[in-house]
DNA sequence: ACTCTGCCTCAAGACGGA
DNA sequence: GTAATTGAGGCAGAGT
DNA sequence: TCCGTCC
């Protein structure tokens, strides 16, 4: 559910943290998205038609794979290099949050059945999307076509947008792309909403900087947290009859959720018992995530064609033309960006000093030092050229390392 | 009057040819 | 094996 | 821009 109202808020409050831009404007950035979240939206609305989903001849679902597939080309060819990052396990603190969302699932199915005995297609419209979970498979089946297109994947040790967040803060990816509100909680120092919107919605993108945002709101950022968690969000219940406006107020004006509970009228407000905004505020603060160069290297390759045909042709029953004219499009886009990358390569860059030592805790507050990774951008040129151009010695030993290094802790 | 919360529902992709 | 998303808009009603 | 199709 993300934070409830937060986006209104932010609206009328903190203008200046957000501003409008050209999808085109992120030509040869990296940005991390939340596969999980993309893969349910795929399932629910890719081919579907009732509870007739796209498949392959075994009967298997492949809605998530067209989905994927047909984004992710649309980012290289905008020139952008994208990272999806995968759920991991849940903390438990959300496990309530997940049952309600279980048993809303189990009512939608009996919504489900009913509607397909009486013959209803509306409503076996309706309630079939509300049936739909993510499961492993999808995960895996996506992992594998990302892999073999040449698109890094992270596996996040638990929630997907706190190590977005994370790989932006250690400036790995100019910012996180998402839907959900919940990633600037989580500190992600840049933050878009609407990248994927197609151009013809005209939704620009909506770009956030969080610096910005909180100098807007007057807040730091521990009090930009627990205003969060006072809107409402996925780890605790919120305090009936305290809302967006009336969170802002309190934040304000007593500066700490431990204030505001020792100074507010406790008839009025009812606190729920064991009410563990602690840890909830813990979660975004000091969420667990993957620091490590060697988990969250990323990079961008040459799609293997072959691997391609396989997989979604011969596998999934995908058109061949299709695909073969899709691989051409990944091969194009990633010449164009890696020399776009090239130019702006030598203005911008950051100026820190090349520390090279493999720092493998606490990236949360530090911006670290990223020349490293902008070089790594360059690699990702086409196989056509392939092996015999090795235009650097450092890349080389790189340029060894697997793909498969990705999605090392995968089943 | 006005503001706000809370509960409800819905809708959610991408492409290409006409 | 463990049950995996989200916002936005409309409306009612309580509180100021 | 609308609408059928993607597998």
């Amino acid at each position: 559910m993300g934070i409830k109202g937060l986006m209104k808020l932010l609206a009328d409050n903190a203008p200046n943290g957000m501003k409008e831009q050209k999808f085109e404007s992120y030509f040869g950035r990296k940005i991390a998205i939340d596969a999980s979240m993309s893969i349910y939206q795929f399932l629910i609305v890719v081919g579907r038609s009732g509870t007739e989903m796209l498949t392959n001849e075994a009967g298997e679902t492949t809605s998530h794979l067209v989905g994927m597939f047909s984004r992710t080309i649309r980012l290289l060819e905008a020139g952008i290099k994208p990272v999806y990052v995968f759920d991991g396990k849940p903390p438990d603190l959300k496990k309530q949050e997940l049952a309600k969302r279980y048993s809303r699932r189990e009512d939608a199915t009996d919504d489900l059945a009913k509607a397909t005995e009486s013959g209803n297609k509306e409503d076996i419209e309706k309630f079939s999307k509300r049936t739909v979970k993510v499961t492993s498979q999808h995960n895996d089946d996506c992992k594998k076509l990302l892999r073999l297109m040449g698109v890094p994947a992270v596996e996040a040790p638990s929630e997907a947008e706190a190590q977005c967040a994370a790989l932006c803060k250690a400036e790995k990816v100019y910012a996180v792309a998402s839907e959900d509100m919940d990633s600037l909680t989580f500190g992600a120092p840049k933050f878009l909403r609407h990248l994927m919107d197609p151009s013809s919605k005209k939704i620009p993108v909506m770009e956030f900087d969080i610096s910005k945002v909180l100098e807007g709101l007057e807040l730091s950022m521990d009090q930009f947290i627990d205003l969060c968690i006072l809107c409402g969000c996925d780890y605790c219940d919120s305090i009936r009859g305290i809302g967006p406006q009336t969170a802002l107020k309190l934040v304000r004006q007593h500066g700490s959720m431990e204030s505001i509970l020792e100074n507010i009228n406790k008839e009025r407000y009812q606190i729920p018992d064991d009410w563990p905004y602690e840890e909830a505020r813990r979660l975004f603060k000091e969420p667990l995530v993957v620091t490590d160069d060697e988990q969250t290297e990323l990079k961008w390759a040459a799609p293997d064609e072959e691997g391609l045909v396989n997989f979604l042709v011969k596998e999934n029953g995908f058109n061949i033309d299709r695909v073969t004219k899709a691989i051409e499009k990944i091969k194009t886009a990633k010449n164009k960006s890696s020399q776009g990358r090239l130019e702006s390569f030598f203005k911008p860059v950051s100026t820190s000093a090349p520390v090279k030592r493999k720092g493998t805790k606490c990236v949360l507050v530090s911006p670290s030092p990223v020349t490293k990774f902008k070089t790594l951008s360059l690699r990702s040129r086409p196989g056509v050229l392939g092996r015999l151009i090795f235009p650097s010695l450092e890349l080389g030993s790189n340029y060894s390392v697997p793909l498969s290094r990705h999605f090392c802790f995968g089943i």
